[in-house]
DNA sequence: CTAAGAATGTCCGAAAACGGCTAGTCTTGC
DNA sequence: GCAAGACTAGCCGTTTTCGGACATTCTTAG
């Protein structure tokens, strides 16, 4: 099954997108330096056009707010359920750690959310940069703190 | 254990009585932003009837000159021996800070009197009131400086 | 199988900040 | 001289804040 990536410029720096037949394989920033990276399996492709990338222009062109794609997902239960509840968190809102642990029944597990939120291979549409620690602080992102902080003001601005 | 509490008019503005089975809970001002509020567990009755506001109706009529009523009250160990002193002072009459800790044997702690007085949540009847500055200024009140200084005067006024 | 580590959260103790103060000093302005 | 303010530095209990230890869950490396 052959994956192609290409990638799209935003206002937080260049940015991966990986596509398969299936749908939607990885997200991510050309400069991250944790968590997912680009695959040396992939073929890359400079003029892939795919619903993937319409969707991610049009979310950072702020005339998106949820996106519509179909996932190919891999990873332990565990993650898959963390990143389902990712799915749920509105545009322009945040959630925190220990609250997605709850919802999965395991309201001591906060840390292991934090650990499967790490290998969110989909940013942005699986949005972790909408999971902040129960103080405020923002506490990490894979792309980078800058990255998520300016994710979050960018949605907020663009709420109304 | 249900409280309940009302509002009387006095000389000094709106006043609340907040009552319990067991006694007197709380008196404080309307308008007041400092120390004691009125608690939303609190249950509003505005026809309550209790020997707390029978008192203080004839406090504020001038007839009444000493309260006799049991009281409720909850803080620590050190405010609830602050708030007994005030009980000691006599209608028309001030002490100082510094007075009070020094019956409290404690010469030196009269800033702390100073701050339990600000957290007195039955005011009038322990009459934080009559404790002034050393220097005779007022220094400070939570239902407001100029209330302080017309209770004193009231009291002055009605004590032939 | 074990052990270590991670984008957390909770708890507890220590430290600092904050008042409805006071006594001492110093400075003005009569 | 002297008395009334301005300023300062201690004093004390309470509240808030901050930092470290620890409990917990899951993944991954060995």
């Amino acid at each position: 099954m052959t994956i192609e990536y290409t990638y799209i410029d935003s206002p937080v720096g260049q940015v991966w997108v990986a596509w398969c037949r299936d749908g939607l394989v990885s997200v991510g920033f050309a400069d991250q330096s944790k968590g997912a990276q680009v695959d040396p399996d992939w073929e890359y492709n400079a003029a892939l056009r795919c619903p993937a990338v319409d969707q991610l222009e049009s979310y950072f062109a702020g005339s998106l707010r949820e996106f519509d794609l179909p996932l190919v997902l891999r990873g332990t239960d565990f993650q898959k359920r963390v990143w389902q509840q990712l799915a749920e968190i509105r545009y322009g809102e945040t959630t925190t750690y220990g609250a997605i642990a709850a919802q999965l029944g395991k309201p001591t597990a906060s840390r292991a959310v934090g650990a499967a939120n790490g290998q969110n291979p989909i940013a942005i549409v699986l949005p972790c940069h909408r999971v902040i620690g129960q103080t405020g602080k923002l506490t990490g992102y894979a792309g980078g703190l800058d990255k998520k902080e300016k994710l979050l003001r960018f949605e907020r601005d663009h709420l109304g």
